[in-house]
DNA sequence: CCTGAAACCTGTCTGC
DNA sequence: TGCAGACAGGTTTCAG
């Protein structure tokens, strides 16, 4: 489910209460469990991992890219959803084990944050050094720093497919799947056209497209598809991902779909032209 | 450096 | 109703 509006509406959540529950800020822990060890990355860490948290209070809750860093002091749980990761706050009656959960907390009243995940992608950090996890992240495409100028410099240094630029953490922090197909289709850039081929205009057009979108998909709690992650309703507004052959909203051709960096890649033919126009 | 394929996993949906 | 196969919002690793 997760790409950055999903993530921040988690974020949110757990931390200023909503949808997820309660806020677990300045809660203190009872215990910890795991219920399958490879949710908890870094084997090194596993000695020692359930029995440091007994004591310690949740601080704060912040996001960098799609992971939910949840400060512990002195140490930072990070946790990526990857695929089909939820978190949600329990209360003290609700004593059952789903059979998804992966990973959780139990608060000193009885409440617990529960890492559920059906396709065992997810995984939790538990560390003094968050930038040893996440020191590879580019940029935060909602920041200051994310210019046109700074945009343009990245992809112009880049011999890949500007589809598979978005796609890369190490670039742009956060943009996933759905949200990349929604950008380029509202900047009218072709997903496979070469990175270094963009015009000053259409980068511009792609950062404000991509702003745009990310901040669209979290004034809607993000996107729910499927059975997946629930509570957002974006999915109700978008223009491209998961429109093949329906008719484009700008022009009525048929939305089409290929692959590209192994991802379904939606588009319009005529609004997303595969060549520069003239 | 870049691309593509495979791997990690289970649940859901589609088609015969 | 059953079953095989395709498919899914992500990331890492490895081969070429």
């Amino acid at each position: 489910m997760p790409e950055l509006p999903e993530v921040e509406t988690f974020v949110r959540s757990l931390k200023y209460g909503g949808m997820t529950g309660n806020s677990i800020i300045n809660r203190q822990i009872a215990s910890a469990d795991l219920f399958w060890n490879r949710t908890l990355a870094g084997s090194d860490a596993a000695e020692g991992f359930l029995e440091w948290f007994p004591g310690k209070t949740v601080r704060d809750v912040a996001r960098r890219g799609k992971f939910i860093l949840i400060s512990v002091p002195p140490k930072t749980l990070l946790i990526h959803l990857r695929m089909s990761g939820d978190l949600k706050v329990t209360e003290a009656s609700d004593a059952e084990i789903g059979k998804h959960d992966r990973f959780r907390l139990t608060f000193t009243d009885g409440d617990r944050l529960v890492f559920s995940d059906p396709r065992k992608f997810g995984r939790i950090w538990l560390t003094a050094s968050p930038e040893a996890v996440l020191g590879s992240l580019g940029i935060e495409p909602l920041d200051d720093g994310f210019t046109p100028e700074w945009l343009y410099d990245k992809l112009h240094a880049s011999n890949r497919i500007i589809k598979s630029v978005l796609l890369d953490q190490r670039v742009i922090a956060g943009l996933g799947n759905i949200y990349s197909d929604e950008a380029l289709f509202s900047a009218g850039i072709h997903p496979a056209r070469a990175a270094r081929s963009l015009s000053t205009e259409e980068v511009a057009r792609l950062v404000q497209a991509i702003q745009t979108v990310l901040r669209d998909g979290i004034q809607y709690n993000g996107a729910s598809i499927d059975w997946v992650y629930r509570g957002g309703s974006f999915q109700h507004h978008f223009k491209i991902y998961g429109r093949t052959g329906e008719p484009c909203l700008i022009c009525g051709t048929k939305i089409e779909k290929t692959t590209i960096s192994q991802r379904d890649t939606h588009f319009c033919p005529c609004c997303q032209p595969r060549m520069e126009k003239n």
